[in-house]
DNA sequence: TGATAATCGAGACGGTACGTCCGGTCTTGAC
DNA sequence: GTCAAGACCGGACGTACCGTCTCGATTATCA
């Protein structure tokens, strides 16, 4: 549902008033060559002109609807959204973080969603207007909800008010994209928990303190 | 010093006796039409031909050189490196931490170097070579050195034993190129500051429940 | 009419409303840019780039309509086609012949003429597929046409029985080639008559055998 | 003999005063490779470069010893030239141009020969320098010694005073030619006798009045 | 005997052209 | 107004040769 909004942002549907109405199927068999063709041959083969070729549709077809391959990308992510986003009126934290970055790293066992998010940044490079989307749609949404979840956690005084927000959002999804565009680790539920232990260290420095005092 | 020998590695030196020595004037036009493109245009600009065109040199003496744009990135990224190099056998963990944080965020402030940096990750997507060039020569070798910078502080007691190196490694490299690639934030001195306040949370947990007991 | 046929071998017209149809005005501007090249530069300067940028037509639009040099040239040379066509069924054999030769001599007055089919020699030897075209399209037409000319002066008794046509023809085309190619001699109408008064000395060799006998 | 002294025309032997003497066998080596690449691919594999890897030779010491493409193959030309010149002062015409006809066409069945003569007509409509050897060396050489030839067959009353011997040289050559180049028939001895019977009607066309006469 | 000089290989150099791919736009006839 | 098809211009790709040049090393003649 929320997804669908958002898709409809990039290619919205205009009243279906006049003329002959979109074509589902065409629609469909793009996004699918996309991933196809992601999944053959990686983002240095990811061009309009393979996409077009494998749905068996025309290139305009393809423009009519994203204005770039960033767009196609942004709605693959889109589309591949589970429900993993952040509750943010979670009652625990701790429990909520977990959750999150469990499911998230269970969802980047998939290589083609790899794929999709690595092509995301590299495009990005290339083109602001993907830079701007990736942006919109996939970071500062997560953030944002992020930082939510972190501040009714200050106000229920699960942690302190002190605690630096940004930098532990830094902490929390720098990580993950590092690994995932070097490549030199592994991202599995392993690196969650271990990664989420050492977060913990400075979201919950002074319940340690605390725990320290009373033995 | 130990730039050069890492240059030299990816165009290497063969046996100067045989033919026409390469020109030195030629290899610094390249780099500096690079830099100059990337300055101008981005990533998005930066072609061979435009290198070439720039630099009043013909596309054979750039591929004579370096075989793909991955690899003149690289040789870019080579010749800025700043002597910020982690000291592994420093005294001071926390000193030493703080000191390379700041020169990286210093070096960081050059919008050229930034685009280096995300430029050679853009590239890596495509190609798989500069995505190995990238893994060994910047990525790898900073691990590393960090590496071995936190076992000497373990084995000097600096900080615990069961402390999760790798992971900590991730938390302070990861979160620096997360700015870089999405721009959600700025790279600064305040930055690194916050940032290592929080890994120093995980680091030194132990000391501070230490501090905490005696009062 | 015939001349239309025959290009559309070459560069053939397919089911015309499917796409963009092509535009007749580039297909023009590259043919005269064609010209133009050989004109100014000869076959030495005739590559495909020079073609494109005289035209200001994009390679492609070129490469799209002909498959190589060759076929442009040959291309030319059906456009440049005079109605200088041996009529196969000319009453009179001399009187033919010697229409045909000074209309071909009359037409290689045109340097234009000559460096397109010079060039056309020349690209032979290093294209099969041009040399493939130059007897299909150029060589064996005439030879032919010529072929049938002298059959029916045969047939009719205008010549001998015994002549050995094939080589007649390679007599009649041969020297041409020659002088073009070579250019140690003109090409004017004063060759042409020279060279057919030759032929019909082998021609006619029995006719004057007869008017000698009745003197 | 001759031949070398031609030769040295193009590639002249300076006076071997001072310096590091030239290597025959680079020389040989060179022409050799040469060779060989025409052989196995053709005037289009025909390149200074090609011709450089296979002799395992430099390509200044080609640039050193020939000019250009067209010198080499001039110099293979010269090299290849059996002793089949037209000999000026032989007593009989008609017995002479048979040998001499037969001689050439018998040295056609080289594969390898054809080639280079064919190769020479390419070149030499690219490079005008090679044209001119080409006039110079190659045919202007046999019509002169055919232009003699005919003259003393005029003198001694052979053949006829107003016989025009220019358009016999060009009926005797251009079919040959034509042939090499179009490659449309065979060149083989029994063309040479069929050709050389047509332009005996013309050359002889007097005689075979007379002979009509006398039945 | 040592200076001089042309050779040798190797290969760098700036150029030009090749033929292909892709981007993003435009044009057509059919639906 | 969408659809598939495909032409259009522009730009870049990486490769092949061109003919010139620069090098260190070699091999001769001449002083």
């Amino acid at each position: 549902m929320k997804q669908k909004v958002m898709r409809d942002e990039i290619s919205p549907v205009e009243a279906p008033g006049r003329g002959r109405p979109r074509n589902q199927q065409t629609h469909d068999a793009i996004l699918d060559a996309a991933r196809e063709v992601l999944r053959l041959h990686g983002y240095a083969g990811f061009s309009i002109e393979q996409v077009a070729a494998l749905a068996a549709v025309s290139k305009t077809s393809i423009y009519r609807r994203w204005p770039s391959k960033g767009a196609i990308l942004i709605e693959l992510y889109m589309e591949g959204l589970p429900d993993e986003a952040i509750s943010e009126s979670a009652k625990s934290l701790k429990a909520e973080l977990r959750r999150y970055l469990l499911a998230t790293v269970e969802r980047l066992q998939d290589l083609e969603w790899r794929t999709i998010l690595s092509s995301l940044v590299a495009e990005s490079q290339y083109d602001e207007s993907t830079a701007a989307m990736l942006r919109d749609k996939v970071v500062m949404p997560r953030r944002e909800s992020g930082l939510r979840l972190l501040r009714h956690a200050q106000e229920r005084g699960e942690i302190e008010a002190d605690i630096d927000l940004e930098v532990i959002l830094d902490m929390l999804f720098g990580p993950i994209w590092y690994r995932l565009l070097f490549v030199h680790a592994r991202i599995d539920a392993d690196f969650a928990e271990r990664l989420l232990a050492q977060v913990n260290l400075a979201l919950f420095y002074k319940e340690r303190v605390g725990k320290a005092k009373k033995r």
